[in-house]
DNA sequence: TATCGACATGTCAAGAGTGGAAGGTAGAGT
DNA sequence: ACTCTACCTTCCACTCTTGACATGTCGATA
């Protein structure tokens, strides 16, 4: 259901076609909530439907430009406020630790260490990001930044996470 | 699909009834990967039909105890083995940061306040749960360990970060 | 001018997940 | 004897998500 307040923040700032926000879900929201081109163009329509949104403008092939109407803005500052967020999440690496009793001592281990390196090149990676952005003053620069910040924290975190474990694995 | 396996890895140790998985979910693995009831069931017929898991037991009330089968369990050494983890994660408490601008700043720390709180609180459970566990040194009690600190670890993270986060907003 | 890559949208099938209704039994306590 | 609770399963309707297929146009460049 969050796919729907997704696309209204992303329209916030500024109108945009169903294929600028299909890039914008394949960059910067890669990470946070992935989409595919067929649910951001279903969900836009039915968004349009329910005056969330309207077609704007119309450009060359059959692009279609959405903004945000004044409905659509207080639905999100709605979502915002007045919803909790859901925070039941499903880690299919952390599942996985669960059963790695049925492995032999050296595969757990094995397991681990690649957790543990898939986390340390993540880090990398956003810290390699974080310093190649011009953070400025504005909104999109601080909120933005707070949420590199959280993907940095959490990839450290998983990291040290897996290191430890690893050496918690014994051979019984 | 991992529920698929999150249900042959919790007949490892022993058969169960549905109703028994379901209350598994319920409890160990609601943070994991929680799943309901309809789900749960529906999951352990497609199980029986390819052969992963037996009726075993047929007990009062319609009670169903499924064995793991051979089978069942080379497909859960395979799965742990020779596929990734998916990582693509959704989080709607981040999804959300990214479009705090639209709100008042005072509004945005609130958020923020709030995610912290909910953050330290569950530190706080996670804390006393573990505490509260006579840990040995079977399988069970190593990885159950080794998952309960990740979500100590992680619960902690949310909370520093999510309190860092606050003093980032300034007015502006 | 031909063609290729980026632009741009629509649709469909299948699987995954949610929430609830419906139906029924065994056993424990009053 | 009665009733209540916990036990136990099946089915359904709906939404969300994935992946693939289909279709076509604009603009640059060779």
């Amino acid at each position: 259901m969050s796919l729907r307040h997704a696309l209204l923040g992303l329209l916030v700032d500024h109108p945009a076609s169903g294929y600028d926000l299909l890039k914008a879900f394949d960059t910067s929201l890669a990470n946070v909530w992935p989409a595919t081109q067929s649910q951001i163009y279903g969900e836009l329509t039915k968004l349009a439907d329910n005056g969330l949104i309207v077609v704007s403008e119309q450009g060359p092939r059959g692009r279609k430009e959405y903004t945000l109407t004044d409905t659509g803005l207080a639905e999100l500052r709605r979502w915002l406020t007045q919803t909790e967020p859901q925070r039941t999440t499903r880690s299919d690496v952390l599942l996985r630790v669960f059963f790695l009793g049925v492995l032999t001592p050296q595969q757990a281990r094995d397991y681990l260490a690649g957790q543990a390196a898939h986390a340390a090149e993540l880090h990398a990676n956003l810290k390699a990001l974080d310093a190649a952005i011009d953070w400025d003053d504005d909104n999109l620069s601080v909120y933005g930044r707070i949420a590199l910040e959280y993907g940095q924290r959490f990839a450290a975190m998983q990291q040290e996470w897996a290191e430890w474990a690893r050496t918690q694995v014994r051979n019984t």
